[in-house]
DNA sequence: CTCGCTCGTGTAAGCGCTTACATAGTTCGG
DNA sequence: CCGAACTATGTAAGCGCTTACACGAGCGAG
């Protein structure tokens, strides 16, 4: 912190009182040219007002706090985008913490957050129990919830579609013309929903549901569980809950001697970029991750302006590549 | 902002003055048993100190600003978390901001972050050039500088050893047997220094440089880099600047019908975790990114202390993986 | 014993803003 | 031409902390 030039030099140096200067900077009752003449000398002074001092003054402190999972994954890269770009417009700005998927740690970041004057909590993806954020919710500013369940907590959610999305994803398989269509799972609410979509779509289709393996949602994860499927055998295609596991299902298939996109199908989810560049490329379902990141921010200041905001679900785009294939008959 | 407890109440409850209370809090003098007593009092009433009257009082925030050139980046992400890890044994905070790799942007987030009340900034790979920064940087706080170049700007800098990792990187395809080895560079201070390292150790085994072409670090980039390469031939290797032109370098031979590791070996840069399930697994240098971010975070804090704390560098750990084939002759 | 310390605590002055309230100057209907 | 109703601005009281300074009590040295 440099030498901070305060709004009494401003004053002064304008010849008004520090109530006008603090009124022409915020658009309250001052004449056109005084503001005008106040506005020039800050400018001119290098004013920047101290944000301390006007939280302490006004008691909010214009800041929403946000809860990652992850600090490396590009999905909550791209939201954290969409949020900073909603809350800019707003004149907001926004304070990370990622829990690292630590439940507990999770609990200490939200103390942490909401001792640092922050008007508002996003919990993306969050694993913490509904029991236990319910029981801190008192402590706790506005919450909004994205990705993560929380019916109870009577915080506005923002979702993506996981179920129609699972169905979509499963939908394309079928329509290229396979039956026997595995699933490697992941973990938490979106795991849970993805898996339903699967299954719906099967359940519409009229056909068998295929072996299930969790992954985690890791590579590692969704390569052990792509050996085991190999090792089951019987299915033609597989849809795997993330990109990232559907790369390690990529290296799995292969060790088994199956090549992707002529043996089995693959189609992952989440649209990461890295995925284009596979071979096969791998098709996939679009998360409008930023998307979802602007509609927390916009439900948030909904929230902060004492409304009631509806929850928002927004949909995955599909993402058509070479790993799915018209089945030509064969299989395993 | 829930209704807050403030010091007073705490002072009242436990029957002394405020005065006694911050100081028990801060470690000032107190009696010990006055001591004991206001720590359990103001721990049953859920006192938590406002960090905006602190800051306005003390006149330090405890907190540095982190500009990062992409949120999306995995890479930054292990640099947060280092930093964040780092400062939180100091009682610091940090604010992040991305400058989405643009130099206006990059602009206005640091005098917006340092309008923020931060005691210190961390340029992460900034693109901001020297002159600019230096002529910003009397109204910016303390300075420190990551995988960037500003020797004229007096403050400390952390980096990676490019040079040597660069020249690890390629007498790894020359212990292979390779001698005509291609270059896919990046842009900025660290693809210049990958460069110069894959250069010096051509000169030290007494090769020729085989073909340079940039790829601006991006899949993309890594693709149009490898494509035009491919077509000139005359390489059995290639260092690519990072994994992830890398990714976009094993399609791009792929296509041109080269198998990697096979007809051509590829290394990468960076040690991003979708490498090891490449096909073949990509041969890389991974960066010590979280060591970097913590390194970053100590030398802020001594800076805070007044030190002038030394440049640190750190280096790469090479990882060999099947991308990089020993050569039986032949080459393109 | 008394003087001068040290210790523990309290008093009060800010830190840089915002904002309710007061005041002086204008404007205008009747 | 007077008072009501504005308008533009100033005065001052906080917001919740920290900290310099003051003060009384207890204590060892002379």
């Amino acid at each position: 912190m440099r030498k901070r030039v305060t709004i009494y030099e401003v004053a002064d140096a304008a010849g008004v009182s520090v109530a006008t200067v603090s009124r022409a900077l915020n658009g309250g009752r001052v004449a056109p040219q005084t503001r005008a003449r106040v506005l020039r000398v800050a400018e001119e002074l290098g004013f920047s007002p101290s944000p301390a001092a006007r939280v302490l003054a006004t008691g909010k402190s214009r800041a929403i706090g946000v809860v990652i999972p992850d600090a490396t994954g590009p999905l909550y890269g791209r939201m954290l985008r969409g949020i900073g770009l909603e809350l800019a417009q707003a004149g907001y700005t926004y304070l990370v913490e990622s829990s690292e998927r630590d439940p507990g740690r999770e609990a200490r970041v939200l103390r942490d957050l909401s001792a640092r004057d922050v008007e508002a909590l996003v919990l993306i993806g969050s694993g913490l129990g509904s029991e236990a954020l319910a029981e801190m919710r008192r402590e706790l500013p506005e919450l909004v919830l994205v990705e993560r369940e929380g019916a109870a907590l009577e915080a506005p959610m923002i979702t993506i579609d996981n179920v129609a999305a699972g169905e979509r994803a499963t939908r394309h398989l079928i329509e290229h013309g396979h039956t026997r269509i595995a699933h490697v799972a992941g973990p938490r609410r979106a795991g849970r929903e993805r898996l339903e979509g699967w299954r719906r779509a099967l359940a519409t289709a009229g056909l068998e549901p295929g072996p299930v393996v969790e992954g985690g949602f890791t590579e590692a994860g969704g390569y052990r569980a792509a050996v085991e499927l190999a090792a089951m055998g019987g299915f033609t295609a597989v849809f795997v809950a993330s990109d990232r596991m559907a790369l390690g299902a990529y290296r799995a298939f292969r060790e088994a001697g199956l090549r992707v996109g002529e043996d089995v199908s693959v189609i992952g989810f989440d649209g990461l970029e890295f995925g284009a560049y596979l071979d096969p490329p791998l098709a996939t379902l679009r998360q409008p991750a930023q998307q979802l990141g602007q509609a927390a921010a916009r439900a948030a200041l909904a929230v902060l302006r004492g409304e009631h905001p509806e929850n928002v679900v927004l949909s995955c785009e599909i993402v058509p590549r070479a790993s799915v294939r018209k089945i030509g008959g064969g299989g395993l």
